[in-house]
DNA sequence: TGCTTGGATGGAACCGCTTCCACGGGGTGA
DNA sequence: TCACCCCGTGGAAGCGGTTCCATCCAAGCA
């Protein structure tokens, strides 16, 4: 491998000279930098990332700490960051988190001066005193769907996702709603689960309807989970009419419950996830809506700006009723009721009518 | 932030001694390694990385060129990687590319020692000049879903899957079937496509089918244009009454065109994909499937080991037919016909069957 | 007792780059 | 004409580790 000290005796100048060629500095001559990149061109060189980073302390890459298969709206949110940094210079650095522990063990590591300029957290909730470590180690860090005090963030309100989605049934009509969602204190510290509950429980507190503590369920964050709860919560001697469900990762869940029990939807049952995941495109499912790619975009553009120097705000994202075939008025009232057309036309037609946003960029 | 030097200070003994410690060396006598260890967690200390990459001239991590947006089936090989990498104690550097240009660049900047100490390319196919200026960089490689003469893989016989979509068709009694794949000279050289035709075409050979030009259609890798494909073939004189399609994200575009033209499927049309991705677990297409993840971890223990100082063979992963509800006996026979259950019941039977497989291995 | 031997240790050299300082020389203004 | 500036440039001093070599000391042996 050829070395700046190789470029620059083969030019006849200095290393200083050849350094100066390379970062694009003032101060050297034309026929100078024309017989450096000669030289560099003759050698076929290129700058070690190592020499550098350790020279001028920064090393032009980027963590992404994720828990990459949690959730498949992870991994939207990545295609956002990566997209979006592909242009920016920086190499992306991940970090899989697939248990907790790895997540400390990731920060911990990285809050270290020669690893990663910044870091993106992406659905993770730092401890105030990993940020504080991250800070006093000089690396910057952007929030992606989680907001803590003190650091930047894209985040979104989802207690009033919570109401949308409640108000959304209460206008169908149905009173009788429940609500599956994650067990309060889950492995990784998500709270987003809650915070749509309380969204759901303002929501009928405010068309003055009764608390029903049965049909508040909640388990791990996983499919099969939500669908033994939806199970128990068709089986009640009153089952509720509409089942919100804080992810559309468990609204697929309540979905399967009521196709083994044989209930129609939207006919006998009305289901409303949240996120708006590609498969949620898919399957008709109506959705509180976010934009999964555009946060991971916005994320890595708040940390861009943070490297260049800015002291980028904190920027809140909109949540949106994405209204398909999976709600409709309770049985009885006809109200704005949705044909139960066969189901693949209409999957089909979701994804006609929505093509992926990234294909439609190109 | 403290240094070497520092614990060394504090500890009372010389910075090679502390390098010792860190690297779990042999000689350091137990009193001094004790102190050493004080020392370090008293200071907080962690171990520049570039110092410490420029010092031995290895990284600590590995780079992941994919074209991360290409295709769904590009992120599930990457879940395998990342999956496999996280206990090895290699950071993943991601390299996406969007564009080939980017793939050259990444691949050009990547082949210099300092950067990344092995490379798994996704789905791209490098080229023998690149592979070249990798080795003499000392860039380990390893490929996955491509086989490149001289470069270890990981990689499935994509010709055998295209014969064995057709037979499975051919067995149900069809004679007309079409195929639609990708254009030939695409922009990142995928050759995966053009494989699986030759394998339809020799299963049709075999069976003693004349080649009918007019069935195998090419287009760019898009949804839409594999709709726009399908859409043409449906609307031949004779129309086929199979449709293999190169990738279940064509596959899907292909039941687009049908309900759009309002033919029913599998009764009057049968669809092949071939993945198995995700969705198509989801939407019960029947498909040729390959391990994904699988091969994505497959590729980083190759890599490990080559890594380790071994030299591992490449490896070939074996393809399957997965049946589902998307194919069967062309109208007017009877045999192994599937009944056109309402579609939303076996989509979600088919989520059922298959739990995807992260969530078995928690 | 004196010499050899080997394990534990300190420290300099080095990895390849950036950056700052020093220096030479031509142009400018007094 | 002289002093001063400034531009272009060379090169040394880090950056923070690893590693090799020299050194020291204690134990073993004749």
């Amino acid at each position: 491998m050829s070395t700046i000290a190789s470029v620059a005796a083969l030019a006849g100048v200095g290393v200083g000279t050849v350094s100066r060629v390379l970062n694009h500095s003032s101060s050297v001559s034309g026929s100078t930098r024309m017989r450096v990149l000669e030289a560099i061109e003759a050698l076929d060189y290129e700058p070690s990332a190592a020499a550098r980073a350790l020279s001028t302390g920064r090393t032009g890459s980027i963590g992404v700490v994720a828990p990459f298969l949690t959730e498949p709206s992870v991994v939207e949110r990545l295609r956002g960051v990566t997209h979006r940094l592909a242009s920016s210079g920086y190499q992306v650095t991940l970090f899989d988190v697939e248990r907790p522990e790895q997540g400390d063990a990731a920060l911990r590591s990285l809050a270290v001066k020669g690893r990663v300029d910044g870091l993106l957290v992406v659905s993770l909730p730092p401890t105030g005193a990993q940020l504080e470590r991250l800070e006093t180690a000089g690396v910057l860090v952007v929030l992606v769907d989680r907001r803590v005090e003190g650091a930047t963030a894209v985040f979104t309100d989802d207690e009033a996702g919570g109401r949308l989605a409640t108000e959304h049934l209460l206008r169908l009509g149905h009173e009788r709603i429940a609500f599956v969602g994650d067990t309060e204190n889950g492995p990784f510290g998500f709270t987003s689960s809650e915070a749509r509950r309380r969204g759901y429980e303002a929501a009928l507190a405010g068309a003055g309807i009764a608390k029903h503590p049965e049909y508040v369920r909640r388990g791990p964050h996983r499919r099969d989970a939500a669908r033994v709860a939806a199970a128990e919560l068709l089986a009640l001697a009153a089952p509720p009419t509409a089942i919100f469900a804080a992810s559309d990762h468990q609204a697929l869940g309540v979905l399967e419950a009521a196709t083994l029990a044989g209930i129609d939807v939207p006919g006998r049952l009305s289901v409303i996830g949240f996120d708006d995941i590609e498969l949620a495109r898919y399957c008709g499912l109506t959705t509180v809506a976010q934009p999964l790619e555009a946060s991971g975009a916005r994320g890595a553009e708040l940390l861009l700006d943070a490297l260049g120097g800015g002291a980028p705000d904190s920027l809140e994202l909109r949540l949106e009723l994405q209204v398909r075939s999976t709600t409709a008025s309770p049985a009885g009232r006809s109200t704005n009721a949705v044909e139960s057309r066969p189901v693949r036309a209409r999957l089909l037609n979701g994804m006609m009518r929505e093509p992926k946003q990234y294909e439609g960029e190109r």
